[in-house]
DNA sequence: CCCGTACTACGATGCCTATCGTACGAGTCG
DNA sequence: CGACTCGTACGATAGGCATCGTAGTACGGG
């Protein structure tokens, strides 16, 4: 009933010194990826897969969900049948400063600028 | 011999509005995109095409400079036979206010830490 | 032990794109 | 005009990728 042991289960994650700009840039490139890092970042917390309501299929999910983990931007690991997410803002904040605050801010300012229909 | 008049062939750009973070960000995920945004960003003025001596033909090179330029990175405008390329700062800073200072910032970060050879 | 839930793996598909080569248009200079 | 430079257009090619569906694995609860 408490939270269940993390399973052994391993996903390849990047090291930080791994991380790519042009590898985070291109996984926040897409709508639907960007939109699960604002979700996070708005939450602060990790989050499982199961949680998002995405217009796509599991499939497609579960391959957003590695281009984030691959590309350095989110942590995953399996407890108990959920995978939860983690932002890497203490990596990313390491290697690029100021970065993903920014691109959070610009994110928000577009949803204003735009879901305002 | 003074500077040639700009020339009335057509180049479409986006308006401000139409600019789309998400398109920004695919733009600047190619290495050799962001390599050109670089170095406009250090020189602070226009720069011709011919000025960069990119590891590509020419035709790939009109290819990332149309995408800078449809993404709303970059302004470009016939002068003579040269086609001037500047970085449309005030829009994207109107648009994501630090977004471009942070995300060069980022990749002369990157270059320092990989240069480093 | 069986079942349901959560997620994955794999293959297919259609689109996008980075790259090239060649042929062409626009402009400048002699 | 003629030659040269700068950049474009177009077609081809190869690889990447967002999406789906189906079948399968891991885990926890009754």
């Amino acid at each position: 009933m408490t939270s269940p042991a993390v399973s052994s289960r391993d996903l390849p994650h990047p090291t930080r010194e791994e991380i790519r700009l042009e590898g985070v840039l291109h996984a926040l490139s897409d709508p639907m990826r960007m939109r699960i890092v604002r979700e996070l970042a708005a939450v602060d917390d990790e989050l499982s897969c199961s949680h998002f309501d995405l217009p796509v299929t599991k499939s497609t999910t579960t391959h957003h969900f590695r281009v984030l983990r691959e590309s350095g931007v989110l942590q995953q690991v399996y407890r108990g049948t959920a995978k939860m997410n983690g932002l890497r803002k203490d990596d990313l904040d390491g290697l690029f400063p100021g970065l993903l605050d920014c691109l959070l801010d610009a994110a928000d300012r577009q949803a204003a600028r735009l879901g305002s229909a």
